[in-house]
DNA sequence: CGTCTATTTGAATGTACTCAAAAGCGGTGG
DNA sequence: CCACCGCTTTTGAGTACATTCAAATAGACG
């Protein structure tokens, strides 16, 4: 049950036995079917999210009815959102499952005793912060000085198993493309 | 000399005497001119800076030989690179100051010890990195779902002292369009 | 003042979008 | 098991927004 979380959390803290028992004990346990929403605009979102297994799918709508997918987050992956979070105010984002997924979740209040009792999680918090920000800023920069169809395959590239997984809408929508758009993009390649 | 970062600090933590005695002794300061680089792709970014005076801009040359400004830190924020400072190896980035500008600096190996002997800095650069985290969010959102219009007009609210301070290359390039369109945007707005 | 860079303006071009319709695919119920 | 419905993907035609290239103007700095 708990594996897939503790070996990840041991990419970059050792905890012990003891607390590797407090931190697991912290942990609430979520199943979700396909095309059912964990959260939507206007929930606060009062969880750090762990998926084990599944998929779950960010995203925003904006004024003008369009979806536009900020993550995805596949099994062995943390998401969430994070100002929502933080700040405790109503969140803009739905999250979604688009496969049948299990969740773990660590509410709010209970990861701040665990920054407490587990001083070693400060640390493995921040690092996965540090990544995260790395792969946002590594985007922005994709989104500043790449065509559509250049972003298309540094995304086939970095996530080479998402394609299988992803409808066109989804990755579309990730790259901030119309549908339309990437299947003439798909189609092109094929000729060359 | 240190009045700004210690309340910077102390927004979000509460530093004793020693403790800030300790923060201080740590720092490095380095004054540079308009036009002068802290930081050229290929050098590693080995300290995390302070901008008290002046405006650093971070940018990126991509292989077409177009500039795009990631950000620009200005008194009272924090930037660097983080990718290079972690995983110690070449910047892509430029780091270059375009105003007089005064750094404070702080040393990885010094930063770590830091963190050891103040707790509360853990919290601290948690906090940083979550806020920095949450805009990077809020810029992908833009550049999915917004014309370069609207993202000129978002930017003008949430930066209003900003226009004055840099030129329009520099804001065009922050907001992934040639500076000729962002002229255009302009005119326009002013016929209206 | 002269030089260099930044900004504006114009005309032609291109990339990606919109709207519309057809084809493909998957799931559901009879 | 097949037929149907709804949703996804493809394809086409016309359009819009932003780009490129070029040239003129304005501004900054020595």
């Amino acid at each position: 049950m708990y594996d897939r979380i503790l070996s990840n959390l041991n990419r970059h803290v050792q905890l012990s036995e003891e607390e590797k028992e407090l931190f697991t004990s912290s942990i609430k346990v979520r199943q979700l079917r396909k095309r059912q929403y964990f959260l939507q605009p206007g929930d606060v979102m009062r969880f750090e999210v762990f998926v084990t297994e599944g998929c779950l799918r960010q995203y925003y709508v904006d004024e003008k009815g369009q979806e536009h997918s900020m993550m995805f987050a596949f099994e062995d992956w943390w998401t969430g959102d994070m100002y929502s979070f933080l700040s405790g105010k109503p969140s803009k984002y739905h999250l979604e499952a688009i496969e049948d997924t299990t969740l773990l979740l660590i509410e709010r209040n209970q990861l701040e005793q665990l920054y407490d009792q587990i001083p070693q999680l400060n640390r493995f918090y921040r690092i996965l912060l540090q990544n995260a920000y790395v792969v946002m800023s590594e985007r922005i920069n994709q989104s500043l000085s790449m065509t559509a169809e250049e972003r298309y395959h540094a995304f086939q590239q970095r996530y080479p198993h998402f394609e299988q997984r992803l409808s066109l809408k989804h990755i579309a929508s990730y790259l901030g493309i119309t549908p339309e758009s990437l299947s003439r993009i798909r189609a092109q390649r094929k000729n060359t």
